[in-house]
DNA sequence: CTGAAAGCGCTTACAG
DNA sequence: CTGAAAGCGCTTACAG
């Protein structure tokens, strides 16, 4: 296995040239010299290796992915969708993390420097419009999954409408006094479907009450987990007055929320943001948004823009679905979870 | 962001060695060099390509992880637990998937091959022992993270005894006609947990009826997913006598099972397998593994691995944890979900 | 069809 | 403290 090209040439008496054209299925070479090749290469465990073949071709064949942490659904079904299109190419993917802190733009040039893909799909990795412009200078093929930059090709899903959407829905079925629970208020998809929540509210006339928009104490990961969704429900369950239905930033969150109405012994209709595998088994109503899809298209677009780095830049927004569950009274009357 | 050491060095009136020793942070150079080095790399935005260092070192600075496919929630946190630790140390997680096919074996070598990473940690990827020691012949360091093998470093859980606490549990309430839901039966971590199941009926004088073993007609990811579980709580559930408590394969399973009882109106005790971040939040007892360590462990391992080849190999087995929640009748006397 | 040679972008003894 | 040179393991025109 430590052999090199250099052993296999000494074997077979030929050149490395002719080896490397064996191992690069070029035609020509003699069927002769090619079966000769091919089994001293076998014979001595031989394989290029594919760090010095990307030095010599100036081209790695490897899809950097960027994510801030893997332990996160969003997450886990964008790379899912990226895993199963990248099949169909050439390429490998690389995934990389950055932690999620006030350096983020540092992590992502470091690790854009280091060169190892020949393209970059950075999922969640929030920075501001001039960090963006800083990386443009790499001249690397960059996608951008969940966030906006107008240099770069962009997937994104329109939280805002999303929050819009899910706040009628409860509005629809009645509801006045509506709360939210929302993630870190400072986050991007936190600010877009506060907005969209407050935009719902102020267009059907209901009174947008602050107190009732919470968000629980643990921060990990954006406030996007399980906790922070407990904690916010049990504060808005504390309230002197209690909103008649809740429009919750995420599943994860929703989660908790669920828990800790079950364990206050109450429960108000519930409407949700992600729709994650295991939603439609707690039976959760929610605004979807097609993860695996926009793991493909973001593999789509990279590998696309590696080839013909001229071609115009692309912005896809999609608009995430409602999902109608028993989370929400329409359908069963009341949540599933409960005791 | 293209130009190279030559560039540097040129601008720099130094030789390429120079801007070798600046960027490695070699004290042999002055610091006025070193600044004007640093100066003009800056300026061009220069930076070592990794590709070209690996080459040069003989060594990538990257472990490669090989799944079989990421979007399972145990690899999840198994990941996590990797990237948390991996902060430590001077490395790059480098993720690699193979399918879930024959050939995992041909798939595993051409990742290995390729050789990018000084290092391979291999979770869940199911080999016969000759096919094992067939890896063996690259003399690299490997850990297997959910498998066994003599001769690599190995971290994993003991699924049979795991099932046979399970059931054990469920004994210990009072049952005596228990059912199981296995995902493929032919996988190792099925094949386990049916013998510890049954295992633990047979010490307790119980009849094992091998009607109440089931799985669901969904073998994806060998039937660790939602709607195998329900399918097989239906079956369970359509039985002449259906059992009194049942225990389940893994806990995402378990989420399909408890819709199931759910939709037939009915809920038995349930014990699961994994103890996942939502568990906890739809109440469920099970029988936890502690994924997020294993991930950090296998990074301390391999990484000592690379330092030190000809340590003694270790195998690490945990023992799962039953965690008990209320889907479990000794703790609230039923199931969570339900209406 | 095949080989000699230059080149990919670095690192690292070796000399000085 | 610094440079010239060999080397890492390949690919790829260029000649023949």
């Amino acid at each position: 296995m430590n052999s090199t090209i250099y052993d296999i040439a000494r074997e077979a008496g030929v050149s490395i040239a002719t080896v490397s054209r064996v191992f690069n299925n070029n035609p020509n070479v003699t069927e002769k010299t090619r079966e000769k090749v091919l089994a001293i290469a076998d014979d001595l465990g031989y394989h290029p290796k594919a760090l010095a073949q990307s030095l010599a071709r100036k081209k790695s064949k490897i899809i950097t992915v960027i994510v801030p942490v893997i332990s996160n659904y969003f997450f886990m079904e964008v790379l899912a969708g990226m895993q199963d299109k990248i099949a169909a190419f050439d390429y490998d993917l690389q995934i990389l993390n950055v932690r999620d802190s006030d350096n983020l733009l540092e992590q992502t040039e470091h690790i854009m420097k280091q060169g190892w893909g020949e393209g970059y799909i950075l999922i969640s990795v929030h920075l501001e419009d001039k960090e963006w412009k800083s990386l443009d200078k790499y001249t690397l093929p960059i996608v951008l999954i969940d966030e906006y930059f107008s240099g770069f090709d962009t997937i994104s899903v329109d939280s805002v409408e999303g929050a819009y959407t899910a706040t009628n829905h409860l509005i629809d079925q009645g509801c006045k006094r509506i709360g939210m629970i929302s993630a870190n208020p400072l986050s991007k998809p936190s600010m877009d479907r506060i907005m969209g929540f407050k935009r719902a509210l102020e267009d059907a006339g209901h009174m947008v009450n602050p107190e009732w928009i919470v968000t629980g104490d643990n921060m990990t990961r954006d406030g996007f987990v399980e906790s922070n969704g407990y904690e916010a429900m049990m504060k808005m369950l504390e309230n002197e007055q209690v909103p008649e239905a809740c429009f919750c930033a995420s599943d994860i969150q929703a989660l908790g929320a669920i828990k800790a109405m079950r364990d206050k012994n109450t429960r108000i209709p519930l409407v949700a943001f992600d729709d994650l595998e295991f939603s439609e088994y707690v039976g959760l109503t929610t605004m979807r948004q097609p993860m695996y899809e926009m793991g493909q298209l973001a593999i789509e677009r990279l590998i696309n823009r590696i080839k013909h780095k001229e071609e115009d830049i692309r912005h896809t927004v999609f608009s995430p679905d409602l999902i109608i569950r028993s989370s929400t009274p329409e359908y069963s009357g009341y949540i599933d979870t409960s005791e």
